[in-house]
DNA sequence: TATATGCTTTGCGTCCTTGCACGATACCAT
DNA sequence: ATGGTATCGTGCAAGGACGCAAAGCATATA
């Protein structure tokens, strides 16, 4: 017993999906006639009821509902399968879906804009998520993702180095508090961070253990900034940071710089696109960690 | 662009795997010019060469591994699907696969046979293996399995209760070395046990604090039973132990007892086949529990 | 160099699958 | 009650896919 052809549980799949044939014949753009006799073909040749025949439509069976429940899941990895392959076939041109975690973007974008002038045909699309994307789904070509290496299965992960972060501070703030010259001296000040026991970065951490006053907490990093621009304490944020708003109060330190990962699904990594945004994302990193010697 | 039908893909998976397309029509049971056609419609509708065409067969290129890659998983996922239905579709006959350890086949094997004997029409088979079998593979029907409560997802498992566990020695050692009647005489005496650090069972962990002078070491548990036999020293075994080799020498306690699971796939445990057996296996091991009070 | 042996490719006739149309049935609203 | 609107089921004709056989091509062997 063998449930080919498959195409016969597509059409199953369908029927499941939507209650009827003639719903199903219109999604799979057939006739109903035919997918009836799909139905009746897979049945007679497993020698099992999929379907119980209501007037109002088909309904599963439990047979059913496992055929279906795994076609489902074919259909999903099939679907997969076209996202990659689409991607693959394309040269440097059409999207480019990068995606990372909002400190980075300001650090991506001219990466990006520089990619563009370069490749007219190219339109690059940054999306910012705290998760990592499904790459395997096609939502994204490229991921960058800070902190610890990703594992991934099928997802190639390259090391782009440490990102230097610094410690910034509005300066209204440092007219009204001060300038911090020592370690020692930041205990007199206020600072923004993340929430108790959510420090992920190295410079979380360390901001958890030695900051005594608080000026504020949020989850959000875009928040942190805009708190910092406000005076409201000293933060973090990478040394490249360009503000008027914010000034550098002390230089990157190697403890507090977070490992950055340029993550990308195997079978894309090779292809021209991909590769044409790595290596300009990388040159652009290592130009970071230059600066900052 | 989608990769339907899904026939072709299998056919594409088929020619990855012959590397030469008349292997793959043969495995096919069909012809050469249906299997060219089917490549050359899919990479038509992809638009991506999935092939290449050498003069002695057809090698992948990087998107054609990617595409078989994924019909290769999902040929797998049909595998198991086709063995479910096979199993599912079946009355109250043919074969019934349950699959146990060593320790426990002498408490299922009656049951198999009253089993047999009620169901004239029904084969069982018990096979012995260490591994939890492949359920979702179809390669068993039932498992039994005692330690830890299994985890697999798509298994439903069952509790059977605790299995009453005894202290036995052969009537030739007991004679040579006397009968221990408290906890502190097992000091004087010889022990048979699994090896160091691979006790996982309440009584082999009990044993592995207890045992002062061992035997005989084993990871084999046949090969512990035959070693009590011939008399090297004292162990474990199900209380239920029937044999004129060994005798019973403490009664079973509650420290000692080890849990025991009935494991079936979700698809399979209503199937009027599998719910006979589990029924019956219930019955026995409560009754077992009651004995032993 | 000639021969042989695989393979792929292509043209043609046939069979199977599909699409179409019509009929049957059940349910709902007027 | 009756017409309307869904649904599923089946006979018949057309088109597309299949199998067959012969041709073309490349590599290996004598």
């Amino acid at each position: 017993m063998s449930l080919e052809p498959w195409d016969e549980l597509r059409t199953a799949l369908q029927v499941a999906r939507a209650g009827t044939v003639s719903g199903a014949a219109q999604r799979l753009g057939v006739h109903h006639a035919t997918v009836i006799r799909h139905i009746d073909g897979l049945e007679d040749r497993l020698g099992v009821k999929l379907f119980q025949r209501h007037a109002k439509g088909y309904a599963l069976t439990e047979a059913g509902r496992m055929l279906t429940d795994g076609a489902a899941e074919a259909e999903a990895r099939f679907d997969k399968l076209a996202a990659r392959l689409d991607m693959l076939q394309s040269g440097i041109e059409g999207d480019l879906c990068v995606t990372t975690v909002p400190e980075l973007c300001d650090i991506v974008l001219p990466v990006l804009s520089q990619l563009r002038a370069d490749n007219p045909q190219l339109v690059p699309c940054l999306r910012v998520e705290e998760r990592l994307a499904r790459l395997e789904y096609g939502e994204a070509h490229l991921a960058l993702r800070a902190g610890a290496r990703p594992t991934e299965p099928d997802n190639v992960v390259q090391p782009l180095g440490a990102l230097p972060v610094a410690l910034f501070a509005a300066p209204a703030y440092l007219e009204r508090r001060g300038m911090p010259r020592t370690e020692a001296d930041l205990a007199d000040h206020d600072v923004v961070t993340v929430e108790p026991g959510h420090a992920r970065a190295p410079f979380d951490r360390w901001m958890e253990q030695h900051a005594r006053h608080v000026g504020l907490h949020s989850n959000d990093r875009t928040t942190l900034l805009a708190a910092m621009r406000a005076g409201l304490g000293l933060g973090f944020a990478p040394a490249s940071l360009q503000s008027d708003a914010l000034v550098q109060v002390m230089p990157p330190r190697p403890d507090w710089s977070a490992e950055l990962w340029l993550v990308t699904h195997v079978d894309l990594h090779r292809s021209p696109k991909v590769q044409a945004a790595t290596t300009a994302l990388k040159a652009r990193f290592a130009a970071l960690a230059d600066e900052s010697l």
